[in-house]
RNA sequence: GGAGAGGUGGCUGAGUGGUUGAAAGCGCUCCCCUGCUAAGGGAGUAUGUGGUAAUCCUGCAUCGAGGGUUCGAAUCCCUCCCUCUCCGCCA
C-alpha cells in the first residue's frame, strides 16, 4: 500500500508516478471519498466521546447511589445516532481501503519509461552463448527423447500445463534445488526456512497478490475455506513476520526457501504452450530479505548478485535487465530480471525476478523496525534464486550434444551421482 | 472428528458489567546515590488512527477475530480461528 500521508501531501507527483506505469488514479473519487471519510470520522468520534463521557457519568452516579435515569435517557438518544454513523463510517472506510489496496507501488527513479518488455533497460550480458555445429533441439524434444519428461502422463493425472519428470530429469530437478540451497546458505549466508504451501487471504493481501489478482491464484475449494496454494514462497516467507516489530540489531534478515509454486496462468493460454517454461506447478528457490529502509537500494544489488551467482556457477549465459514502467510488477518499486539464454528460442527468457518493494508490502503487513525508540516500516525484497524448471530447460538446451544427450554442468556433478551426461 | 481447558501489554500474570489501556512482577530506558563487575532510590516504558506541519497537546480504537446485548464489555451471548490435555484417525 502506498503512503496515504504522502498521497495527500504530494498528490500530483503521486498521480504522475502512477501514470508512468499505466495506472489511472481516480483523483475525483479519491478526493470525494477522503473528504467523506474525514467528515464521518470526526463526527463519529465526537459522538463516541460524548457517549463515553455519559457512560462514565452513569457509572459514577450509580456508585454514589444517586439517580442516573436522566443521564441514561440522554445516552440512549445518542446510541442510535452513533450506531448509524458508525455503520456509515465502516462502509466508507472499507471502500477506501479497497481503493488503496488496489493502487500499485510507486516506481523508483531508475525505472525506465516503456510499455512492454521491449523497453526494458539491458544492464549487461554475461556469459558466452553456446555455438552449435548441428541442428539443435528445444528442451521439450530433449526431455522426450531421453524419456525423462512426460506431458501426457501429467495431463492424465491432473490437467494440461503439468509435467512428470523421470529418472535423470527427476534427479536433475532435485540436484538443482539442493545446489541452489547450498550456495545460498553456505556462501551467501541465508537462513533456510520451510513453510506452508497453503496460505490464507491475509497473507496474499500482505504481499499484494490480493485483492487485485485473484484469478491468478489457485483457491482451495473446500467448505469455503479462505485458503490458497502459494504462487511463490514470497507469500509465506514475507508474511512470516507480519504484524511484528523487528529488532534493528537483527537486520538484515535473509531467508532462502524452496517451494513448489502454483499459478493458474489465467489468460495466458496461448503462451509458451510447449515445454516447461510456463506450468501450473513449478519449483523455485526464493530469496527474501527484510532490511532497514536506508539499506534497501544496496540490498537489491546484493540479492540480485546472489541470483546471478547461481547462473554464473552453472555457466549459463544470461542478461540482466531493469523492468520498464509498464512491465514492472504491482508491488515492486524497482525490479531486475535475470534472463537466461534459450538457444531454441534464440531469446533470453526470465529466470529470476529481483525486486525492491520498499515499504509497500510492510505497510500492508505492518512489519516494523524499532529504531531510535521509534517504529518505522521496514523494507522488503525478494528474488528468485532461481526458478528451477526454467533452469532445467536452460541446461538442457545450452548443454545439449549432437546425439541428443546433455552434458552436466561441472558444479552439479556432485549432486548428480557424478554422472557426466544425461 | 469427539470431550475438556484456555487465548490479556516485550515476557510472567491479576482482573467476571462502570474513570481498567488495563494491578503486580520481570525485562528495558533515563536520572540519583554508591569508588567498582553488587545493592538501593526515583521517573518512564503498547500499537494503530483522527484533529494537526508537529516527536508537544488532545480525541477515538485495540485484552485471539468478527458479530450481538447494554447508557457502558477484557468481563455476558453467538460464530469462527488458534493453543494445550485426553480419545479417535493417521504420514
Amino acid at each position: 500500500m502506498i503512503d496515504v500521508q504522502n498521497l495527500k501531501n504530494n498528490l500530483s507527483e503521486t498521480i504522475e508516478n502512477l501514470s508512468r506505469r499505466g495506472f489511472d488514479f481516480n483523483e475525483d473519487y479519491w478526493l470525494k471519498i477522503e473528504e467523506k471519510r474525514k467528515k464521518l470520522q470526526i463526527e463519529t468520534e465526537q459522538l463516541q466521546e460524548i457517549q463515553n463521557n455519559l457512560a462514565r457519568e452513569i457509572g459514577k452516579l450509580q456508585k454514589d447511589k444517586k439517580d442516573f435515569s436522566k443521564a441514561k435517557e440522554e445516552a440512549s438518544k445518542f446510541s442510535d445516532d452513533l450506531k448509524t454513523k458508525k455503520n456509515k463510517l465502516d462502509k466508507v472506510q472499507a471502500e477506501l481501503k479497497d481503493f488503496l489496496l488496489s493502487i500499485p507501488n510507486l516506481i523508483d527513479a531508475k525505472v525506465p519509461e516503456g510499455n512492454s518488455e521491449l523497453d526494458n533497460t539491458i544492464v549487461e550480458e554475461i556469459g558466452k552463448k553456446p555455438e552449435f555445429s548441428f541442428d539443435i533441439k528445444d528442451h521439450q524434444e530433449l526431455g522426450l527423447l531421453g524419456n525423462g519428461m512426460d506431458f501426457d502422463g501429467a495431463s492424465k493425472i491432473s490437467k494440461s500445463r503439468f509435467v512428470v519428470f523421470k529418472d535423470s530429469l527427476a534427479l536433475l530437478n532435485r540436484a538443482l534445488i539442493n545446489f541452489m540451497l547450498d550456495v545460498h546458505t553456505k556462501e551467501h549466508m541465508y537462513k533456510e526456512i520451510y513453510v506452508p504451501l497453503i496460505v490464507n487471504s491475509d497473507s496474499l493481501i500482505g504481499t499484494g497478490q490480493l485483492p487485485k489478482f485473484k484469478e491468478d491464484q489457485f483457491k482451495i475449494d473446500d467448505n469455503e475455506q479462505d485458503l490458497y496454494l502459494i504462487p511463490t514462497a514470497e507469500v509465506p516467507v514475507t508474511n512470516y513476520h507480519r504484524n511484528e516489530i523487528l529488532d534493528s540489531k537483527e537486520l538484515p534478515i535473509t531467508y532462502v526457501c524452496h517451494t513448489p509454486c502454483f499459478r493458474s496462468e489465467a489468460g495466458s493460454y496461448g503462451l509458451d504452450t510447449k515445454g516447461i517454461i510456463r506450468q501450473h506447478q513449478f519449483e523455485k528457490v526464493e530469496l527474501v530479505s527484510f532490511v532497514d529502509p536506508e539499506n534497501s537500494d544496496e540490498q537489491l544489488e546484493v540479492l540480485t548478485s546472489h541470483a546471478e551467482n547461481i547462473l554464473k556457477k552453472l555457466k549459463l549465459p544470461f542478461r540482466k535487465v531493469i523492468l520498464c514502467s509498464q512491465d514492472i510488477g504491482f508491488s515492486s518499486s524497482l525490479t531486475y530480471d535475470l534472463e537466461v539464454w534459450l538457444p531454441s528460442q534464440n531469446k533470453y527468457r526470465e529466470i529470476s525476478s529481483c525486486s525492491n518493494f520498499k515499504d509497500f508490502q510492510s505497510r500492508r503487513m505492518k512489519i516494523r523496525i524499532k529504531k531510535d525508540k521509534k517504529n518505522i516500516l521496514c523494507h522488503t525484497l525478494n528474488g528468485s534464486g532461481l526458478a528451477v524448471g526454467r533452469t532445467m530447460a536452460a541446461i538442457l538446451e545450452n548443454y545439449q550434444n549432437e546425439d541428443g544427450t546433455v552434458s552436466i554442468p561441472e558444479v552439479l556433478k556432485p549432486y548428480m551421482n557424478n554422472l557426466k551426461i544425461l
